[in-house]
Parts: C-alpha cells; structure tokens; sequence
DNA sequence: TCGATCCTGTAG
DNA sequence: CTACAGGATCGA
C-alpha cells in the first residue's frame, strides 16, 4: 500500500505515539529478513525521505524503513502481542514496541552510521515537496535520456518519491501521455508536470490522514480521491472518455487517452 | 534498458 | 484456481 503519503502518515503517527521511545532489543520475526539484527538506542526523531520511514537515534546512526508493497510500521502498546506480519520488532523500554510488518517480504531495514541524509541517500533524486524543487531539475535529469516520461517518474534516482499511483496521477494532472519521450517535453510541459506532482502529493497527504483519522466520515472509501489509479474503463472526471489500463515495464498505467493525447 | 524475480495476500 | 498487487534490484 504504502506510498509517499502513507510514509508521511507513518512518520507522523510514530512520532505522536511513540515519540520519545528508547530501542532496548530489536527481534527480527523472519529468519532471514534484512534489517539489522541489534540496533538500540533512544530515537531523537522521526523523518521521511521520499518513501522511507527514517528513525534518527541518538548514536547517530540512522534506521531507514524500505516500505517496499506492503510494509507498515507504527507503535504498539504491548511488544507481546506483535500483529500477524511483523517481520521485525523494535522492544522499547517499558513493555511497548515499534512494531514493522511486511506481509509480502519486499521491504527491508539498514542502518546507517550517519544522520546526514545525503549520505544515506547519495543516489537519490529531489524530494518532491521540498521547496528548493524546481521545474528545471525535472528538465535537467532528463537532459539527453529518450525513456517514456511514466518510468522516468518512477526511477527514484531522478526524482525521489513518486510510486506507481502518483506518477499516473501527476500525469493526468500534468495532461502528459504516459508513454511520451522526455526529450520531446517542453518547458511548459515540466512546469505543468511540477506542479501536477506537488499539487497531487499535498492533496493525498491530506486524504491519508482524514480518511484514516475519519473513516466514519468517508464511507466506502479506504483510499483517497483517484482520476485514473484503478479506474480502468471508468469515464474520465474530466472528460467522460474512458480510462484506458495499458502495462509499462511490467506496471499497470492508466490514463485518459483524451486529456492525455501523446 | 528490459524482463524476471523476490514472497504473500486478496479479489475475481 | 488465476490474475494481480501501490517496490526495487539484478543479470543479461
């Protein structure tokens, strides 16, 4: 489930519940699963970069949670009662837990001796809600590369943070064709397109958190508000025409092919 | 730059 | 039962 805006929830959510939590074991679940097997420490904070959960320790040393499909990771009361998936256990002190479930086995833990977050994510591209991103730096990574714009969205070395929903989602806000090439973009398809992503992710940020503070107040709906994520043969909200379901390097895409022309 | 692949749950 | 899943890495 987990994309950048479940990320934000998850750090937000630790850091209200188990704010000043002190790791005095760490039990990994699965035999085998990669995480470190004796991280400890007090976390002095909570932090997120793109879609990784980051707990900052008070060694300076870094734990970065790899949400991978199905990774959640938040506070439990009782480190005895862990839920069903929990592939690794942090034990705080005075009997609760943080608690980090993966059901599908994608994600992963490391830790890392640094609190600097270049350092822990030197390969990465912008963040795409920090303020000092620009339209430019979209044009930029994209300088001299021929890859339909979907994958280039999804490559978290040129722009950190978008998965599999938002980068269709920023697409259709953007009125950019999935499959088109990023040397055929203009400058005003960039700064339609950064503004699309910020745009989408700010919106869904604030859906995670009313739709899973509320959920009475939203019936039906355990997932925000999607234009083409999922609604395959649905009409376009914009247009009517119908989202058309298409496969991009071994991932579903949607679009309107109408406000999408390529 | 691509397809295959890791592993498990859920929906049809 | 089969198809599919919101991620990321690896080898060809």
């Amino acid at each position: 489930m987990p994309e950048l805006p479940e990320a934000e929830y998850m750090v937000r959510r630790l850091a209200q519940y188990a704010g000043d939590a002190v790791i005095i074991r760490t039990r990994i679940l699965r035999r085998g699963y990669p995480a470190p097997r004796r991280a400890a420490g007090r976390v002095a904070s909570y932090g997120r970069r793109a879609k990784n959960v980051l707990l900052h320790l008070d060694t300076g040393h870094t734990l970065r949670v790899q949400l991978g499909m199905t990774g959640h990771i938040y506070w439990i009361e009782n480190a005895k009662h862990p839920p069903q998936f929990t592939r690794v256990l942090f034990e705080l002190a005075g009997g609760s837990a943080i608690a980090f479930e993966d059901s599908r086995v994608f994600g992963s833990i490391e830790i890392h001796p640094t609190t600097r977050l270049d350092e822990v994510f030197a390969d990465y591209g912008p963040e795409p809600l920090d303020p000092a991103f620009h339209w430019q730096h979209l044009r930029g990574r994209a300088a001299r590369l021929s890859l339909p714009i979907k994958q280039f969205l999804l490559d978290q070395s040129r722009l950190a943070g978008l998965g599999n929903i938002w980068a269709a989602e920023s697409l259709f806000g953007a009125k950019i064709h999935p499959e088109q090439s990023v040397s055929g973009l203009s400058d005003d398809d960039w700064r339609r397109l950064h503004s699309a992503i910020r745009r989408a992710l700010t919106r869904a940020i604030a859906n995670t958190f009313k739709v899973t503070e509320h959920p009475e107040d939203f019936p039906g709906a355990d997932l925000v508000w999607l234009n083409v994520y999922g609604r395959e043969e649905k009409p376009c909200r914009r247009c009517r025409a119908p989202i058309v379901r298409t496969v991009q390097a071994g991932r579903a895409t949607y679009f309107c092919p109408r406000c999408q022309p390529l």
